[in-house]
DNA sequence: CTGAAAGCGCTTACAG
DNA sequence: CTGAAAGCGCTTACAG
């Protein structure tokens, strides 16, 4: 451990010939604590020399508090604009005196590391990013009464009220293109991880066919993911589109809707293409290659920022607003209409 | 600031009839300390019962110690395999039992964050992640003797030892592949911001055509950003595709990498595709597209882990090893060869 | 208006 | 083999 001699208070007290206390009071700006003008202009010039910050270890022990809240990117690292709902997190946490403190992956399924973090007063709640509606795991952090909250395409939510329908909302846009564009014959790539089946997209996909688009030719082509490897998902869905005819590819992550694009494109190149395509992630990205790939747009910084306010709500026990936030299916290259 | 009451060695020590030390002592393991078994068991038992880990805080103070270092990820969040460097970190760090801490952007020239995180013994020092080449200024660390660690397509850098070369020899392998295949007409986009042009990559592709490929006919396009509005990149760049005939376009990180590949697909989708293409920048995303953009592979986990150990070898004053690395080029489709 | 002193939870040199 | 006590740097109730 680092071992780095600092100026203490009492170290600017001496030099201002003034109580340790005053100079807590002036560093603090304590309420209801007047010191004559002359020592605490005194106290400010010294501690801006001398690089005085109060030593955050002991005020957290003295305060019996904990201004750090841990951050879970579960490989969202690579996917969407991680970056943006950072800084959004970030801002808020500026604001409030907060620090973040990164913690490791989900490959810790029974949360030791958030346990000895918030235990240890390391941490004083969790804030989990987890796009692509990866199913987490609370009961841990429920039964440890451990803050927490989720931040997903859903909007951000913890366990004083319901997840929010920004997704639910969305999804039926795309199904209403469908419908209103005639393409009736949908397939859904998504993918199982070692067998195991992730339901949620495809349960609001299917609400809003069936509200929506009763009528139309839906089918879900799964790929399951067992050693992390693209040819996994390009074997069967290279496999689909050779043997198979339909209008519009719906695709489950930007992984997804990058290999898929890759796919229909190698079978030859076209504007309008066919089959359509929209992917339901969120990417400066997916934007950007050509063709432009369909997709959505997540307010994600708005997001951030309310996580992190909801955070600190939660650590303090005050009232938490509920806020809603929007997704927006933008219109690519992918679903370009012929004339 | 949250106030949750834990559990602490007090509370242990005496569920257990022993002193406070005694349990330090077995809860730390510490040496040279012989506590007899049973009462060792029934600690250990007491304090994983009870969710007992020490206060950090506590701790920290007393052993006059800081076991966190901050990260600055300077726009990386979107780019490149931010991720990967960033699990690298973790690992060594969890290991040592030190803690991440994110600050903000580099939208703090004073370093004002730094400083007081740092002083306040916050953090014990600094990783950057700094890829593209952005110039890092240290000034403020240096002064301050605040440990930092560098991150870059370089490799791994420190204020002990020169910024090392994986980034120069893999250029060259760019530019030998330019001259094994005659490729003479190169272009290198790169952008300025505000005016501000920066040299690194320039310069060591400079370097390189001189010593090896002198006879090649060279320039560099300069796009200068001001409102980082796409099109302050693709307007210049397709009226250089649509006026200048050349054979290899070069493009200095991921983003002017999906923007030329976009500018040169628009003027036609053809494989091999002419000009080629080579981006400077390393990420999944590159070689997840089709046409594949032949691009850098970095080892990026690698210099994750070195840079941690070298920061704790730096905040604990050991001895430093210097550690190379090297970067590859990755032949993807666009530089696919006419038979 | 200002200061002396207690105490947050821990580790560790020291005493037994 | 085990414990009593000091002290890390801070804030704050209390006294003056």
């Amino acid at each position: 451990m680092s071992r780095h001699q600092g100026i203490t208070a009492k170290d600017i007290a001496l030099a201002c010939d003034v109580s340790q206390a005053t100079v807590s009071y002036v560093v603090n700006n304590t309420e209801g604590k007047r010191v004559s003008e002359a020592k605490r202009q005194q106290i400010l010039k010294m501690a801006e020399e001398l690089n005085y910050f109060p030593n955050r270890s002991a005020k957290s022990m003295r305060q019996q508090t904990c201004s750090s809240v841990g951050l879970i990117c579960g490989n969202n690292y690579d996917n969407t604009g991680f970056g943006d709902t950072l800084r959004g997190i970030k801002k808020s946490f500026d604001e409030a005196g907060y620090t973040l403190t990164i913690l490791s992956d989900f490959n810790d399924p029974e949360r030791k590391e958030i346990l000895r973090y918030f235990y240890s007063n390391s941490i004083a709640g969790v804030i989990y990013i987890a796009f692509d509606t990866q199913v987490i795991d609370t009961s841990v952090l429920d039964v440890n009464h451990i803050p927490y909250a989720l931040i997903s395409e859903n909007g951000v939510s913890c366990n004083r009220f319901e997840p929010q329908k920004a997704f639910e909302n969305v999804i039926r846009d795309c199904i209403s293109f469908c419908h209103d564009n005639r393409l009736s014959r949908i397939r859904y790539f998504t993918r199982s991880i070692n067998g195991r089946i992730l339901h949620n997209k495809y349960d609001l996909i299917y609400k809003a066919l069936h509200d929506l688009y009763p009528e139309s030719d839906f089918q879900r082509i799964i790929c399951d993911i067992r050693k992390k490897n693209d040819e996994e998902i390009t074997v069967p869905m290279e496999r689909y589109l050779k043997n198979h005819d339909f209008d519009i590819a719906i695709t489950a992550n930007q992984h997804f809707g990058l290999l898929m694009q890759n796919c229909i494109l190698k079978n030859g190149f076209a504007l309008p293409q066919r089959p359509k395509h929209i992917c339901l992630a969120s990417s400066p990205f997916l934007l950007t290659i050509y063709p432009q790939i369909s997709s959505l747009k997540i307010p994600l910084y708005e997001m951030g920022c309310y996580a992190a306010e909801l955070m600190l709500a939660l650590i303090h026990e005050e009232p938490i607003e509920e806020r809603h936030f929007e997704c927006q299916l933008i219109h690519g290259d992918t679903t370009l209409l012929e004339d």
